[in-house]
RNA sequence: GGAGGGCUCGCCUAGUGGCCGAUGGCGCCGGUCUUGAAAACCGGUGAGGCGUUACGCGUCUCCGUGGGUUCGAAUCCCACGCCCUCCGCCA
């Protein structure tokens, strides 16, 4: 949810935002009637409300012909109260669905336009070349590492078995982000992956992206998409002292539908149903937010420079932000059975939108609660076996370990393929 | 699945219809005392909306949530949610 006293100051920063985004302004302006239209309502109510109020503690000093008289008045004046607060709530609905259907405003310097308006900030790495690359499946069942077969064979499409050096592979890759995480402060959490409707709402994911989300009907619980979702919720309707962020790196398994993507990605694990993730999550203040998504980002960077892959790193175009970022910035590893970049990270900066909806809270220099800037950023994830096996082949289809790994794989510097 | 208990302003707690937006303790902040600190004592200390104004005042809302009764509800009634304990069942 936005700032409504900004709003008020400057509708036109939020239009703007809006054309930026590609999308309607006048989501802006129903929500500046909204916001008055309750306001007038509001009003009303008090208005009465306080009339009902210091008559009734008159009626209660009061006795005999008096207090028959006094009651006749409030009585008439209960039904006028009932009336008035009954729009007041309504209005108070009104305004929260027109609230809730207003995106973040866009950080200045964000590309407009759609998802393919980014713009590169950078490549990093040298591209191999690679004579007729064996891609990550074919790789990963020669190592026996990945097998889709059976995973489809017991769950179904986008699903799979990570066996062997395939296992170890991601418990090291996202062990190794972890222990990144923690060197660099953060507060390594493993977060439950089922989360109330609260959570899920509160965070955003109901909106648009609700067909994307598995719902446990039976429990009225959601699987999360990400941890993101625990770690945002973990803190709200808390007010913190955020001094210093608060920064976890949370380590969850992640579910996605993945509605309306059929036929994409089908072949091997870069598109499925279920896979494990690190992701970070900061609190902090609202004009330190800038800084720590440029922290998050080094972060990623950091860990991709550990896999030794090949990446550029790309700022989102404002239409493909999602509501309640202000600016995204993807890295993206080179694959290259595909010979292109794909997404392997995100890191966004949700500013004070998503912290206002779950009302997190901090306290200023005066001690009064201030809203939370949030930001979330992927350091790890199942995909990142692709950009690893693939980039990593040699011409028999064995696959080198990044040294950063070799400890995790019994210090095996290369996986052979067992058939 | 069965039975019971609970939900009040950071934590604990008082409060059975008007004197309650709410008691007390802990914590926290300020002061007195002290070379300094602790102790003791004194004072202050929830959140949000709106208005006004300049940091004070006015007003409304909030005692798990939603309804109801009433001139008036933290308090009475109904429904729901959540937490806890015990029993059963299963890991």
């Amino acid at each position: 949810m936005i700032d409504l006293r900004l709003l008020r100051e400057d509708p036109e920063l939020f239009r703007a935002g809006q054309r930026l985004r590609g999308e309607s302004t006048e989501v802006v302006d129903d929500l500046l009637r909204a916001d008055e239209e309750r306001r007038s309502v509001t009003q009303r109510f008090e208005a009465v409300r306080a009339e009902q109020k210091s008559l009734g503690k008159q009626v209660a000093k009061s006795s005999g012909d008096e207090r028959a008289a006094l009651l006749a008045r409030t009585k008439e004046l209960a039904a006028e109260v009932k009336t008035a607060e009954t729009a007041a709530t309504e209005a108070d609905q009104a305004l929260r669905r027109a609230h809730l259907a207003v995106p973040n405003l866009v950080q200045d310097g964000v590309p407009a336009g759609g998802e393919d308006d980014f713009v590169v900030l950078r490549e990093v790495g040298d591209i191999p070349s690679i004579e007729n690359p064996k891609d990550h499946l074919e790789l990963g069942e020669g190592l026996r590492a990945i097998d889709t077969e059976r995973g489809a064979k017991v769950s179904g499409s986008r699903f799979y078995f990570l066996t062997g050096v395939g296992a170890l592979l991601q418990l090291g890759l996202l062990q190794m982000a972890v222990q990144q995480a923690v060197e660099h402060g953060f507060t390594p959490s493993i977060t439950p992956s089922l989360v109330r409707p609260e959570a899920m709402e509160g965070t955003g994911f109901l909106g648009s992206h609700a067909s994307e989300v598995y719902r446990l009907e039976a429990d009225d619980l959601f699987l999360v998409g990400t941890s993101e979702v625990a770690l945002a919720a973990y803190h709200s309707n808390e007010i913190l002292d955020l001094t210093t962020p608060e920064r976890f790196a949370g380590w969850s398994t992640c579910y996605r539908r993945e509605a309306g993507s059929h036929g994409k990605d089908v072949r091997g694990i870069l598109r499925v149903h279920q896979f494990d993730k690190v992701e970070m999550f900061s609190f902090c203040r609202p004009e330190e937010a800038t800084d720590e998504h440029l922290r998050l980002l080094a972060m990623e960077e950091e860990m991709l420079a550990k896999v030794e892959v090949p990446y550029r790193v790309i700022d989102v175009a404002a239409g493909d932000l999602g509501s309640s970022a202000s600016r995204k910035l993807d890295c993206e590893a080179w694959v290259p059975s595909q010979q292109r970049y794909r997404e392997v990270t995100s890191t966004s900066n949700c500013t004070t939108f998503q912290a206002r909806r779950l009302n997190v809270r901090y306290r200023d220099e005066d001690g009064r609660p201030q809203t939370a800037a949030t930001l979330n950023g992927t350091l790890a994830t199942t995909r990142w076996l692709i950009p690893i096996l693939e980039n990593h082949q040699q011409p028999d289809g064995s696959v080198r370990v990044p040294k950063a790994l070799q400890p995790f794989l019994g210090g095996r510097d290369v996986l052979e393929p067992t058939r």
